[in-house]
DNA sequence: TCATGTGTACTATGTTGCATAGTACGCTCC
DNA sequence: GGAGCGTACTATGCAACATAGTACACATGA
């Protein structure tokens, strides 16, 4: 879990993204029970209440559920909830395509950046699996 | 000129990504003036201040320069500027192909996105164009 | 010359979302 | 009963952003 305090993206959304990726990439699944609130407060020196934001948000999109006194897990949807949302949701990508397009690229350009995007993101992932789990 | 007061992007930034846009897309050209900060202040139902900063940030740039009393004008260089920056720029759409293959999207599913995102980019300009200048 | 419209500079205040601090309570399990 | 969970609430701090208001210098043209 990386987390820049100094983002523009809320500290609390930033918790969501982790753990959207973290389960749609495997390396969390269905049933895993979620770091306490109050021990990831500690580990990423993050108030309480901030994880608490991110975990409630979470719950709201059935990601995980909680039992009281017992713990928060991942549901059995988590993974497809993530997919289809995924794809549905391109509103910021369309934004950033737009951007591009407005500053005068071209299609192949464009098709060029997306594809050493894509090359990036593979081996960020394979970090991220990699320091996570062992 | 079409700005969302409710947006996490701050007005000035909009602005910024406004001008950028109709330079770089060529609805407004070298030599031409930008409205005075008065003028779009009021037009747009934004504090003065705001639209300074915004310009201040555009001359920064070397986008645009301004003579005192007469009024600030687009440079010659403006369209080039734009153009590199935004291909050396790809943060952020980096970071949006990340979240598409972090939520677990193949390589096609990315893909075919972009290309509908770069269409409807197309369309996009098309009515930037028609509504800017008539 | 003077009015008008331009850019510029400055201080002060308000607003909002986010994050923190601190406290309290109920549940489960050992 | 204690430890570790989730949950709820109020209060406070903070930083970025936006606004309000004022003031001054410059250029232009009537």
């Amino acid at each position: 879990m990386i987390i820049d305090k100094r983002s523009r993206v809320p500290l609390y959304e930033q918790i969501i993204n982790q753990y959207k990726a973290l389960i749609a990439c495997g390396v969390i699944k269905t049933g895993d029970q979620l770091e306490s609130v109050r021990s990831l407060s500690a580990r990423l020196g993050i108030n309480p209440n901030t994880i608490q934001k991110a975990y409630m948000e979470l719950e709201n999109l059935y990601i995980c559920s909680s039992a009281p006194g017992k713990g928060r897990f991942v549901t059995a949807d988590a993974k497809n909830i993530i997919l289809s949302s995924a794809k549905e949701n391109t509103a910021s990508l369309d934004k950033e395509i737009l951007n591009l397009v407005l500053s005068g690229l071209t299609h192949d350009e464009i098709e060029n950046i997306v594809e050493k995007a894509y090359s990036k993101a593979n081996t960020k992932i394979k970090s991220i699996k990699f320091s996570e789990k062992g």
